[in-house]
DNA sequence: CTTTTTTCTTGATTCAGATCAATGCACAGC
DNA sequence: GCTGTGCATTGATCTGAATCAAGAAAAAAG
């Protein structure tokens, strides 16, 4: 085996063993198909126009993915710290151009998986499959009720239910990224937690 | 085997075999898991509160599920016609209380799926459980698209996206369920719709 | 400690789309 | 053929959040 950091290792096998059983054999196995980067604050790991080549997991730090519009606006699609997978999977997956941009919000550090080595992971470790199917079902519950909060809630209740889905998320995101998050201006943001206040 | 009305199958075996490979074998032993109902227009399958024990396969018809706000507003969050899923899939897999409400829009024919019937076909059918994964991937893709749009795009550009992904929309579903499912007003459709003639 | 940069707050104004209200239209049922 | 019920259009008005514009505060950099 390659010279690899093992520390981004322990947290993806934490998350892993979350949704699947692994065995000691399969845990030995599966850093081959992953490389560890190191990213910057600011550091971009994807642009957009770019083929997305890799999935990435976020073992530290916390990055974002997000669309600019004609305007040059910024729009975060995913906000992903410890534990997270991030990618612009559309052009992960049918190798189109992203139209996601990926960059780090902290220091952090990701393991990325290729295209190929995902589809040999899935095929080679059947509990991979079972792994990803119930990460993506999982997300796809999380994405649903994110849309129904983006059509249905008012500014104040959308950034109520994200307090309440990662209340600790003010003390580690910046304002002006949950605003973008949540489809909103920082300036709503700044006056809705006036009005929680009195 | 029981006698089943196979028609339904049909459809499902041809959305299986387009993302994986099944022998007669499994074929043959897959409608064992499903139970075939027929539901008129305006039925429900599925009542906000509801525990919602069962994931549905459209083989014929259109349904829709949604929320109700505070003000008995209805909100879409899906439309699925032929060949789509469709379940409040939180409630599903957590047995919780359903959020969404699911009924047919047309005259309809759904293979419904228990709980514990997916788990044992997932087990048993290997490429079932490669399915879902490649399925789900695909709906994360969607949903991610989809919540762009909606904190991105004017109403008119919400619109024309949807028109451009599902181009005979207009012609199968009202208008109405349009802007419930974009989640605009059906005054707003009229007025887009009077906008691009001009 | 000082300077620079970034983030956050507050106020004034604007605007896209909602809401309210009325009318027209189409198809289902009798 | 009428008649009712649901769907679509159009206009007038309202409103929640965006935009524009300054400062204040906090954090990072030197």
């Amino acid at each position: 085996m390659k010279n690899k950091n093992l520390s981004g290792y322990d947290e993806l096998f934490r998350q892993l063993e979350e949704k699947t059983a692994l065995t000691e054999d399969e845990k030995a196995r599966i850093p081959q198909f992953f490389e560890s980067k190191n990213l910057e604050k600011k550091q971009y790991l994807l642009r957009q126009g770019d083929y997305c080549k890799n999935l990435a997991f976020v073992a530290k730090g916390a990055l974002r993915s997000y669309t600019l519009d004609d305007k040059g606006q910024e729009h975060i699609s995913l906000l992903a710290w410890e534990g997270w997978w991030v990618s612009d999977f559309k052009s992960f997956i049918a190798e189109e151009k992203a139209i996601l941009a990926i960059d780090a919000i902290e220091d952090s550090e990701v393991l990325l998986i290729s295209r190929s080595n995902y589809e040999a992971l899935l095929e080679e470790i059947p509990s991979m499959e079972r792994y990803f199917r119930i990460l993506y079902q999982n997300s796809l519950v999380t994405k649903d009720r994110r849309l129904i909060s983006s059509n249905t809630y008012t500014a104040e209740e959308k950034y109520l239910h994200l307090l309440k889905m990662y209340p600790f998320i003010s003390q580690r995101i910046p304002q002006n990224l949950i605003a973008s998050y949540l489809g909103l201006t920082p300036e709503t943001i700044s006056r809705i937690k006036k009005n929680l206040v009195e």
